[in-house]
DNA sequence: AATTTTACTTACTACTAAGTAAGTATTTTG
DNA sequence: CAAAATACTTACTTAGTAGTAAGTAAAATT
């Protein structure tokens, strides 16, 4: 009933989760997991029958985290400032900070090689950060906080592309450097203070 | 000395880059292109020993071509609107068209598992990206036709992470009205007619 | 206490990948 | 015309991949 004395399941998508940032779908195998923790390669199989079930736990796991914050937000959006410094804290402190670069990015670059349904699982990804960035981009605007031209919808769209590349161009230079540049210059963009 | 009746080398390199550009380094086999080019594995590897010599000309010839703009626009600066449009195209008719994504974003996501030759090619793929960019946007500013904030190298770095991402959100979500909708809102903050 | 379920291991299969060595027909060159 | 380089094919090796079937020890359930 307890948990058992160690959580394999959630020792392998916790990993694989790190492993997919940094490598992606096809960049990791079941042996890399198993080698990891200790266990034989059908231990993977017997927790995700499939790669392919291992790949929507990853993605449904983000999804939720999003849905979480958009929840959150929508609760509570008194502070879009501090939202949206906690989107580019993402960049800076797990993308930059790991050597890794953002889920749908990922996904978008691999498309073609994964499995329909985690295609499926990554627009429903990307639409719900979109979701969550025009609703803090929409309230810092209404807030008078930021400001921008054109829809919240089509600004939190622009944004998401520009920090997806951020990340990418951030790590394929190795340079920090790279995403400070690309965030402060969105920062002036959007009238935050730098 | 002329030509043989088929220069079976231009067809492999055009090929893959096709390819590299809807699925990737990995994405594809040497036994993809023998296939579709009728002929046998071993064929590739005569004109490309190693799948990293492949790549390198595949970049080489990528890098040959942003250097070759640059080169043209530096010689006649007098159009950047125009310049910058034909960046834009490229994304419409090339990216978008053929449901493939840009080589640097291609690039960044594999960036761990690609030889180290390539990465170091990427880089310079994207530094002469940025260049070229940066050189538009400058002669923009100078001439009146285009407005923005802050350094123009420091505008073209989040101009190409936002086209680059750009890509990869339309291929993701199928979607030419993503790009048109990234265009659209880059376009009017950098004061381009829309 | 007996039974069933959980969480694995052992030992495999089937497949695909890049890469290679040796041979061959066709051009090109001296 | 002979020699050599070109552009392959045939047949193979090596290595890595996801996935599976059958067995096992420990824990939970009845």
């Amino acid at each position: 009933m307890r948990p058992a004395r160690r959580d394999t399941r959630a020792e392998i998508l916790s990993l694989a989760e790190q492993l997919f940032h940094a490598r992606g779908y096809h960049g990791f195998s079941y042996q890399d997991i198993a080698q990891a923790l200790g266990v034989k390669n059908a231990a993977i199989h017997y927790h995700f029958a499939s790669k392919e079930d291992l790949g929507l736990a990853l993605i449904g796991r983000l999804r939720e985290l999003v849905r979480k914050n958009l929840e959150l937000f929508r609760g509570n959006p008194i502070d879009p400032v501090a939202a949206i410094q906690a989107y580019f804290g993402y960049y800076r402190n797990h993308c930059a900070a790991t050597h890794s670069i953002c889920a749908v990015g990922m996904l978008a670059a691999e498309l073609s090689t994964v499995p329909d349904a985690m295609r499926l699982q990554a627009r429903a990804l990307a639409d719900e950060m979109r979701e969550l960035l025009a609703a803090i981009l929409e309230a810092g605007r209404a807030r008078g906080v930021m400001q921008f031209a054109g829809e919240p919808a089509a600004r939190a769209l622009s944004l998401m592309c520009t920090m997806g590349g951020a990340a990418q161009v951030t790590r394929l230079k190795d340079s920090p450097e790279v995403l400070e540049t690309v965030i402060a210059q969105v920062s002036r963009e959007l009238g935050l203070a730098a």
